[in-house]
DNA sequence: TCAATGTGTACCAAAAAGGTATACATTGAA
DNA sequence: TTCAATGTATACCTTTTTGGTACACATTGA
């Protein structure tokens, strides 16, 4: 999969709220995070049916993040917005594998699933804690990717 | 990056003239890896110019892999059809991030960077023999990935 | 010479990405 | 009680990417 730019923007809104700490309209949120406000809410929007942010309606409403920033995930946003990830359209369904091969027995498929599985486990181990921390440094962020 | 269908292609292709082991027409090609000849001949095409096949062309003309399947990477074939690998479009250039960040300040670029670099070495692990040698177990290509 | 084969280029349709618009519902405060 | 500020829902739009196809042309072996 392609991390698209729109989940991108998810992790930056993310980032955004950790750093304000408190809820914040929408269109603070747009401006700090250098994206329009459509577009912000349109991403919002997903987080908030997703149980990552908590939206409060009505005048003075806004959103702030559900859960602490260290345990919220960069994959869990990126999950939220694109769904699942997967390098290879053949790791995305339970078919098997056309070509007359079951799922088991296609080596391409273990191949790829088993760099999926270290990807989507590398994506699990940044939180927005780590990025929104001034005293962690990019060599720590680097120390726990596997 | 999501491997495209055809990277995917690439790869059965490369099986497929591995395990035939000479030179061989975009026909048989074709239909041993379940495509169609035009978009093969589009694949084979590409996979020549990047001098992962050798071309001969006329009449008895064809296909054979350029070199030893056991150096041939799922990274190069995949590189050849699809170019760069990279999980985020920031990755792919080398301007600054948006945002007023340069791109080593950029905890998120560092963070993706990271992941990244391990998704590129695990693809360099797999090799073409891996997948076409029969005494080369699910385990054994697992256990190869980082 | 010609049939079999690869090459190059152009084209096309469907899907995904990225973004916008608009009508509507909810809420806090005057 | 009203209304302005805000989020919600849905629909729409444009551009880019993906996944192909078509066809005229070049090369080569028999």
């Amino acid at each position: 999969m392609r991390i698209t730019q729109e989940a991108d923007y998810a992790i930056r809104i993310c980032i955004v709220l950790d750093l304000i700490g408190e809820k914040t309209g929408a269109n603070e949120i747009a401006e700090k995070a250098c994206i329009t406000q459509q577009f912000a809410l349109k991403i919002l929007r997903k987080l908030a049916g997703e149980g990552i942010v908590k939206s409060y309606k009505g005048a003075y409403g806004g959103y702030e993040l559900a859960k602490d920033s260290k345990s919220l995930t960069a994959l869990e946003i990126i999950e939220a917005i694109d769904g699942k990830v997967y390098i290879n359209k053949c790791l995305s369904c339970d078919a098997d594998c056309s070509r007359n091969q079951n799922k088991s027995d296609c080596k391409m498929h273990i191949a790829f699933g088993a760099i999926n599985k270290r990807l989507i486990d590398n994506l699990s181990k940044i939180n927005i804690g780590l990025l929104t921390n001034d005293e962690v440094y990019a060599a720590d962020i680097v120390k726990v990717i596997k």
